[in-house]
DNA sequence: ATGACATTCAGCGAATGA
């Protein structure tokens, strides 16, 4: 089973680059972010022409996630749980076979002052304790998306951030330390523990020429996936293509 | 210290992003 995630930046704008990449990796899911689009905007032509069915919460303008998958799947939430009524179109989760999908867009938490970072805060809170439910449930899952924390100080380029970044506070990472300690295995360390591995390159100031990037989107595992991790891959490739995301997608290959 | 770049909605600039 083949899972890829990819902040996309727009699917209207980036529709032609995530055929592209469907036809050429052939995922089993695609998770999207950001796709700044209701629902009824949403570019479905394209992916269907590929065999891809979609599931959609979009909003106006900001935000929004999509689930592509080549399977049909069942849409087990539309909202994060205890965060429903905040406005912003930020998860997803499907079942696909014998696994639950949460594709997640978590607030960056730069904006809006002291308010914007302590919504960061309380988001992740509420992902922490879904996870826990589900693992109190004995479900199988991944929870992967933008997460727009660097878990480390291994996970952006020197330089690329300042120590008070929301993406990099000691509360986030404690937050986002939270979720691993709950038994959750973050797919591209597990696989590549000390390689310096980003997903994001900014697009001003020649990040991407000068490799200044944030490893931000993750993919975490529940105990019994993770066990079937065999490869991650990180498409480094796509932000090299014209007119591109500022985020690449993290792929995840688990055993069926 | 600042801006750099891209997207959306609007409308010839503002808001947001990470």
């Amino acid at each position: 089973m083949k899972l890829a995630t990819w902040n996309v930046n727009s699917v209207r704008i980036r529709a032609g680059l995530v055929a592209d990449f469907l036809a050429r990796e052939q995922p089993d899911l695609l998770l999207m972010q950001e796709i700044k689009c209701e629902d009824g905007q949403f570019p479905g032509e394209p992916f269907k022409d590929l065999g891809y069915h979609a599931a959609i919460v979009g909003q106006k303008s900001y935000n929004g996630v999509a689930v592509l998958s080549r399977e049909p799947v069942e849409v087990r939430h539309r909202a994060l749980p205890d965060q429903e009524h905040d406005g912003h179109a930020r998860y997803i989760e499907v079942s696909f076979r014998d696994l639950t999908i949460g594709n997640l867009y978590l607030p960056n938490g730069n904006s809006g002052g002291d308010d914007g970072y302590r919504a960061k805060i309380s988001w992740m809170e509420n992902l922490r304790r879904h996870a826990a439910a589900m693992l109190d449930a004995e479900q199988d899952f991944i929870l992967a998306g933008d997460y727009n924390v660097c878990p480390t100080d291994a996970d952006f380029a020197k330089g690329a951030l300042g120590a008070d970044d929301a993406l990099v506070r000691p509360e986030t990472r404690a937050a986002f330390n939270a979720l691993i300690w709950l038994g959750l295995t973050d797919a591209v360390r597990a696989l590549h523990p000390n390689d310096p591995l980003y997903t994001f390159w900014d697009y001003q100031a020649g990040a991407w020429q000068r490799d200044r990037g944030l490893r931000i989107d993750h993919a975490l595992l529940s105990p019994r996936v993770a066990e079937r991790l065999v490869a991650v891959d990180i498409a480094r490739a796509e932000r090299d293509k014209p007119q591109p995301s500022d985020h690449v997608p993290v792929v995840v290959s688990i055993m069926d």
